[in-house]
DNA sequence: ATGAAAGCGCTAACAT
DNA sequence: ATGTTAGCGCTTTCAT
């Protein structure tokens, strides 16, 4: 503890380890950092001193000087659902085996906050991005290929990331599932999507559609959900669907939480799951599996993508993996008794 | 950009446009950060200097000159969990109207672990912490109090916080809810628990066990759960319980995860809720109102407990809030249809 | 209202 | 194996 110029008192610095230990402030960092490089007889030393003094390593000056600052930033459309929480444990714990930190920021699925919060992370130097989905505004991508930052980008897939790729098909993913009901007999699929201009939620649409499109089961029906990561939207839309004549015989919904929240607004309002109407989701949550019925969904690897991503980028940090690494994970059809169970049917993976 | 002496390219600096826009770098400084102060005209010419550079400004750099991070540390329990991603997003949306960012750690309900990690925390220099639960090592007390950094605890009670607290009296919430299921009429209410020695969780347990003496029912009947945060710890409680004879008519939790996993189980199985056995929960999370039949739980201001929690650490920062500051947070029983619904009860029997 | 000098606490590079 | 020097890119303080 000294004083500064301005009257503040300071902390310990590695400077005053240095001194109690009796060896340069080089030293200190060493041990710190890279412990083999040391005399034993030193290390021990400048480690009592380090205790002694109640030390605490100063990783913004560390930062500065060494031009790293040991965090990665992890960009979700939004941090309070369950649907990416997975996806966060997955990067975290692969974060912490490298003795990285994370910080996080939310876009709302919207385009422009992203360009907002990525601008504001950068501030922070932060080693590397990963970033949840591949449709960004042009100033962002000119943002991030301009501060050469590495990137990965994951949740869906594209040709052309902007550096590195953690891939999912939307698009497969809910067209399979789509087939998979038009396979249990289904004929009157409905789809809940949104108004947004999401692109993952449209890629799903679009899966949708197309297999509406080969079963040649007519014109698809499409509701937009006000909110994608509340039940209570999906009790909405379950309200919504249940008025028609005809009713549609299942319901395909853009993610669990809107399926769980519709699957259970119809058991309140008295029509049976499937009997009544059938019920799938997205995402292969938890919870989906112990409903009553269970849930038919999408399973998607949402740990594994976030393990996956971490670890590419930690490579392109490192300097051990190249630029425009891609890796595609796949997904599977997880059909239980929402829809009427698991007759052996193909459980697709890509 | 330039050249180090190192070889490696550099980005733009404060000093890069201040030398296109022709002031000293104390000139930029200013406009980013006290823009009332410099001249209009200076200020347009380092505003386009700073548009044609593509400067991005060093928060690193920032944090070592002004020994401020704008950033502040939240320590929870888990990240992956619908349990407290309300309360990060009162801290998020908080946080972000002041311009500070949020770094966030878990402990996995360890204070072994929570001090590793405010430790590691605490080399970023965090202008404050806002940590869930009050019970903590000895020295990871130490540890912050010696840092001098503010701190608010908060999501638990005490009456000697570090610094200062947001309350929740998880004794007095748990009673309460116990009391409420005894004046519904029920008589054998079995509580789920935990083994860890979470401070919370015992709190709750001890609030149900005072209630149950209080009201003679008996010796109390606590099952513990292996995880507290997944559906399928609440399955396995409800099997246990299924099989008990004379079975239990209600079964209480430590919180709602657990309380949907029981009640689905329960229905399963054959079981009717309430009509074989009443379920509630604590915490008041969103999908328990919309579980058929809907879920008496606690409902807890956990929005608002992170909010608050944010404003009282950003005050405590600026200098504007005192050390000790308290703000005990209430809670309301919302009795629902899996406790028989929220009809006028008669007082409870002796 | 603007600028110059002197750090903030560490590490890269070089020297021994 | 250890130390010295010169920054990293800002902000604080003081001077003008």
């Amino acid at each position: 503890m000294r004083q500064k110029r301005g009257g503040r008192a300071a902390g310990v610095t590695m400077e005053d380890v240095a001194r109690v230990a009796g060896v340069s402030a080089m030293t200190v960092s060493r041990v710190l950092r890279q412990p083999t490089l040391v005399n034993a007889d030193l290390k021990a030393r400048v480690e009592a001193a380090i205790r002694e003094t109640g030390y605490i390593y100063n990783l913004v000056a560390s930062s500065l000087a060494s031009q790293r600052s040991g965090i990665i930033a992890l960009i979700l459309p939004t941090v309070a659902s369950s649907i990416f929480s997975d996806s966060v444990k997955g990067v975290s714990d692969v974060a912490r085996t490298h003795a990285v930190q994370m910080i996080m920021a939310e876009t709302n699925y919207a385009p422009a906050e992203e360009e907002k919060v990525i601008e504001a992370l950068l501030r922070r130097r932060p080693d590397g991005f990963i970033i949840v989905g591949v449709s960004h505004t042009r100033a962002t991508r000119a943002l991030l290929e301009k501060s050469g930052v590495p990137v990965v980008e994951t949740w869906d897939s594209t040709p052309t990331p902007i550096d590195s790729l953690v891939g999912l098909s939307n698009f497969d993913a809910m067209k399979a599932m789509t087939e998979a009901l038009v396979a249990q007999g289904f004929r009157r699929i409905a789809f809940v999507g949104t108004a947004t201009r999401d692109r993952r939620a449209q890629m799903r649409a679009k899966g949708y559609e197309a297999a509406i499109a080969e079963a040649g089961l007519g014109a698809p029906l499409i509701l937009n959900a006000e909110d994608l990561t509340s039940m209570d939207s999906g009790r909405v839309i379950a309200e919504r669907i249940a008025a028609m004549r005809p009713r549609p015989d299942a319901l395909l919904c853009l993610n669990d939480v809107l399926a769980a929240g519709a699957l259970l607004a119809f058991q309140r309002m008295g029509l049976t799951v499937p009997g009544d109407i059938a019920v799938a989701g997205f995402g292969g949550l938890d919870f989906s599996s112990h409903l009553s019925p269970s849930l038919t969904t999408v399973d998607i690897p949402r740990y594994e993508m976030g393990q996956k991503a971490a670890e590419m980028l930690i490579g392109r940090i490192a300097g051990t993996a190249a630029r425009g690494g891609t890796c595609e994970m796949g997904f599977r059809i997880a059909l239980r008794e929402s829809t009427g169970g698991s007759r052996p049917t193909e459980a697709k993976a890509s």
